[in-house]
DNA sequence: CGTTCATATGCCTTGACAGGAATATGCCCC
DNA sequence: GGGGCATATTCCTGTCAAGGCATATGAACG
């Protein structure tokens, strides 16, 4: 899982694959369009296949890169356990747990060891 | 948003942030249950503050820290986009696609420039 | 088969960052 | 106000990764 994120984090790679979620594309596109040299657009596009992110197809002497479904949905559910943080309903709870921690403090004084 | 994808590359990061989800905690206290230097932790939540995935609260002497939801959210928001890539109507239209692909090669060789 | 095109790999230098140990800051309590 | 905690910061060192350049691999096509 980290690292998915390791390999999100460098700007470059993050603008290939945002590039890729319009569809496939060759090596020599990525690199035209993002204006990167070759070498590494190839290397980038080897981090993000390493850690799943991609998948590659032959299409004669070209490349095809392409964006796998699998690592960004176990990222979706990964954040899915963090919804809680922002849903409403937790927002209430979030502020209520605020004023315990408040009342807590103000009287916590003499009963902490 | 590369900057909070650098942040949870970092694997004993990505486990205090596990670790908060569960709630607030000072910071010996992460330390104690992530098997932590304290001088390690403290560098890490300064990291997680300065991109904005955590927030501090003094009580005391203690510094509490506690996940921020806006990161987070925007973080679930920035996967909705790429929500096609696993949503199995798309699945079939990715398939679709493919052999689409598929022709353009068979008769695309004469056609190509 | 040799040339050309698309891509991959190797080498080098440089900068960023993590861990460890020591030390500084800040707060509480007597 | 001085000692004791909880936390932050500093310095140091080693590691790792990105970019630039040169070069190697590999496929298509005359």
């Amino acid at each position: 899982m980290t690292e998915t994120f390791a390999a999100l984090a460098e700007p470059n790679r993050f603008r290939i694959v945002e590039l890729l979620r319009s569809g496939p594309h060759a090596v020599n596109d990525i690199g035209k369009r993002l204006r990167l040299n070759q070498p590494q657009v190839s290397k980038h596009l080897r981090v993000l296949k390493r850690v799943g992110l991609v998948t590659v197809q032959p299409r004669a002497q070209e490349r095809v890169y392409k964006l796998r479904a699998k690592p960004l949905k176990e990222f979706h559910d990964w954040l899915e356990r963090y919804r809680q943080l922002w849903d409403a309903r937790f927002a209430k709870l979030d502020d209520l747990v605020a004023e315990l921690h408040k009342k807590e403090e103000s009287n916590g004084r003499r009963k902490r060891k």
